[in-house]
DNA sequence: ATGAAAGCGCTAACAC
DNA sequence: GTGTTAGCGCTTTCAT
C-alpha cells in the first residue's frame, strides 16, 4: 500500500505563466509582454504587479514552450573534432561570447575526430532546431542533408580550402547552384608560406614538415604553403612526416623525424598541439631547440606560449573568426548564395624558431 | 509592394508528424508509436508504411514539442570554470560520453571563472529544463536557488572539500536537512599528501607549494594534504605561492619562488595547468628539473604527458568521476538526502619529481 | 491495434 | 492597455 501523495507534496508542479497571471490578477498575455518587454505595451502599475508576482512565485519561463511557439530555440550549435585541443576550446570560447552577446545559448559538442559521432551529432542538432550551427568538420565536404532538410544554416569555422590564399580579410562569393556552405578561416596556404619564408630568413635551407591528415585525404593548405615557401627560395623540400593533430602524434612524428637518414634544421608543425608533442620527443633524444632543430608552429594557441622554448606559430585571429562566423550564420543569405571569408594570419615570433 | 510569397516558397515549412500520418494514412499516434517504440503495439503493415512515408518526407521529430509533452529536454547541463583547461576538458568529455550513453544531450558551457556568468549560466540552464547539472564551481557553496527552485538535481564535481580523505571509493551520507548538494570528487587532501610523501622519499626536506584560489577563501583540501605530509615527515613547510589555476598563474609563481630568499628543492602545484606554466618559468631562468627542482603536479590530464620534462602528477580518474556523477544525478535521491563520493587519485610517476 | 482528443506552457494576432 | 484565444508539434489516455 501507498502512502497518499500529500497534497503539499514535494512534488511541486513547476510555476507557469498563468499562476503569474492569476496572482497578479491578469490576463496571462500581460504576463507574456512584461517577460519579454513587448510587443505591446503594459502599464506601469500592472508591469509592477506582474514583477512582484513572478518573484514571489518563483516564476521562470519554460524554453521548451517558448522555442515551440516561436519556432526558435535561441541555441547555436558548435561541432569541434577535439574539444580538448586547446585551439578549438579558445575558438569555441570565442564563439560562445559572441553567441551570448547575441542572446543565444551555444550547444558545444565534440565530435572526438570520428565521423560517425559527427553525423549522429549533426542529427541531434537538427533535432533539437539549433537555429544555425558552427562546424569544424575534419571532412572537405561534410553531410549537412539533416541540415538542409531541417533548413538549419551552417557555417564552416576553420575550413581548409584550395583557395585560402589571401591578403586582407578576403570575401569569395559563389553562386547560388554552387552547393556550397557558407564558410569562414584563415589562409592556411599563407601563413605557412610565411612561416617558412621567416625560416628561411633565419638562414634554414633544409625545412621539414609534421603535417596532420584530414579525413577527406585532401591536401591541406598548410601543406601547400610550406612546399610553395620552399620551392619560392630555390630550396629542396625537407621530410615530411604525418601524423595526427594530437601531442601524441606529434611526439610520435618526432621520433620518426629524428630516425630519417638526413635530420633537418627546421620544421613546421600543422598545429601547436603537435608541436608540444614534438618538442617533448626532441627534448628526449637530448636535441636543443632552436638550435639543434628550429620548430615553428600553427595555430597560436594558449598553449603555444609556456611550452619550452615558446613556440613561435602562426596565430589564428580567434576572436574575429567567431565574431564573422555569428554574422555570417545569423544574416540571411541572399538568394541562397554561399560566401567563404579568409582572414590573414599573424605570425607570433618567439624562442622556438631561433633569433628573429 | 512585396511580392505575393508563391505557395511553393522556399521557406518550406517544417514536416510534422501529422504529415506523416496523412501520407502513411494512419492517425498521428500510430507515427508517435512507431518512432518512440511505444507506448502501444504498431502492426508490421503500418510500422512500414509511417518509416517509409518518414524516410519520404525526411521527417525529424521536434525535440523543444517533445520536451513541452514530457516535461522533459532529455539534456544535461554541465558548467566549468575553464572549458580552455585540459583537465576539464577531458571530464566534460567524459560526461558527455556517459550522458550520451543513456540518451541525453549534455550542453556544455564555460563560466570562464566568473561568477556573475556562473550564474548567468544556471538561470539560463534552469530556463532550458534541463534535466539535471554538473557543477565545477569556483565556489566551495555555489548558489543553487534557481535549480532548487525549478527541482533540478545538481551535483558538484571535482569539489574540494574538507572531508576529502580517503582510501578506497568512499561514500559519505548527509541528513535530508543538510543543505549540501550531492557531490563527487576525489581525495585532494589525500592525495596532495600522497605527492609529498613521494617527494619526500626522495630526500627532499624544503618542498613548496604552487596553490590556486578557489573564489570561497576557504582552504583547500590540496594544501591542507601538502602541509599534512610535511609535518607527518617531521619537515618544515617550504614556501608558499597562490596564484590562478592558470598556465600564466604558474608561470608567475615560478618567477615569484625563484625570487625568494631560500629556494625549496621541490615543489608542489596544484594543477597540471599551472605547473605547466612554472616549468617555463624554471626553464627561462636556467633551472633543470628535477635537478635543481621537482615538481610534482596535480589532475593527471591529457598536458600533463607531454611536457618536458613529463609531469609526476595525481591524477583524478576522470571516466569514474564521470560515471559516478551522472548516475548520482539520475538517481531519485530517497528522501533529499545528500551525498559526498569520494574517490582516490593515483599518483603517474613520470620525469619531473626525480627518479622514482 | 488504432483513432480522437486533451493537454504541455508560451507567443502573438485579434477584439475590445 | 488589456483580455481572449488559436495555434506551435508532440505524448498519452481513453475510447473503440
Amino acid at each position: 500500500m501507498v502512502a497518499m501523495p500529500h497534497p503539499t507534496s514535494h512534488a511541486k508542479a513547476a510555476v507557469t505563466r498563468d499562476d503569474v497571471a492569476r496572482l497578479a490578477g491578469v490576463s496571462p498575455a500581460v504576463v507574456s509582454y512584461v517577460v519579454n518587454g513587448g510587443p505591446r505595451p503594459v502599464s506601469p502599475a500592472n508591469e509592477a504587479k506582474v514583477r512582484q508576482a513572478i518573484r514571489a512565485l518563483g516564476y521562470r519561463p519554460n524554453a521548451a514552450a517558448r522555442a515551440l511557439a516561436l519556432g526558435s530555440s535561441e541555441m547555436l550549435g558548435m561541432i569541434v573534432s577535439d574539444a580538448m585541443n586547446p585551439f578549438f576550446a579558445s575558438l569555441a570560447r570565442a564563439v560562445e561570447n559572441a553567441a551570448a552577446e547575441r542572446g543565444y545559448t551555444l550547444l558545444l559538442a565534440d565530435s572526438q575526430a570520428s565521423l560517425r559521432t559527427e553525423r549522429r551529432l549533426i542529427k541531434n542538432f537538427a533535432a533539437r532546431r539549433v537555429d544555425g550551427l558552427f562546424l569544424c568538420s575534419m571532412l572537405i565536404e561534410p553531410d549537412l542533408m539533416d541540415l538542409e532538410q531541417a533548413d538549419i544554416p551552417v557555417v564552416l569555422l576553420n575550413h581548409s580550402t584550395d583557395l585560402a590564399t589571401a591578403g586582407s580579410p578576403a570575401v569569395i562569393k559563389h553562386g547560388a547552384g554552387d552547393h556550397g556552405s557558407n564558410s569562414v578561416g584563415v589562409a592556411f596556404q599563407d601563413g605557412a608560406r610565411t612561416a617558412v619564408e621567416h625560416l628561411i630568413s633565419h638562414g634554414h635551407e633544409h625545412i621539414g614538415l609534421v603535417m596532420g591528415g584530414n579525413a577527406g585525404g585532401e591536401l591541406d593548405a598548410r601543406e601547400v604553403g610550406w612546399h610553395q615557401g620552399i620551392q619560392d627560395a630555390g630550396l629542396t623540400p625537407g621530410p615530411i612526416v604525418r601524423a595526427p593533430f594530437t601531442r601524441e602524434g606529434g611526439h610520435r612524428a618526432g621520433q620518426e623525424l629524428l630516425a630519417r637518414a638526413e635530420r633537418p634544421t627546421a620544421v613546421f608543425v600543422s598545429s601547436d598541439q603537435q608541436a608540444v608533442g614534438l618538442l617533448c620527443a626532441l627534448h628526449e633524444a637530448g636535441l636543443r631547440v632552436p638550435e639543434d632543430l628550429a620548430v615553428f608552429a600553427f595555430d597560436g594557441s594558449p598553449e603555444s606560449e609556456y611550452t619550452w622554448p615558446r613556440l613561435s606559430t602562426v596565430a589564428q585571429p580567434v576572436k574575429d573568426l567567431a565574431q564573422t562566423a555569428l554574422e555570417a550564420l545569423l544574416a540571411p543569405t541572399p538568394g541562397g548564395e554561399t560566401q567563404t571569408k579568409i582572414f590573414p594570419t599573424e605570425l607570433i615570433l618567439r624562442a622556438s624558431c631561433g633569433q628573429h
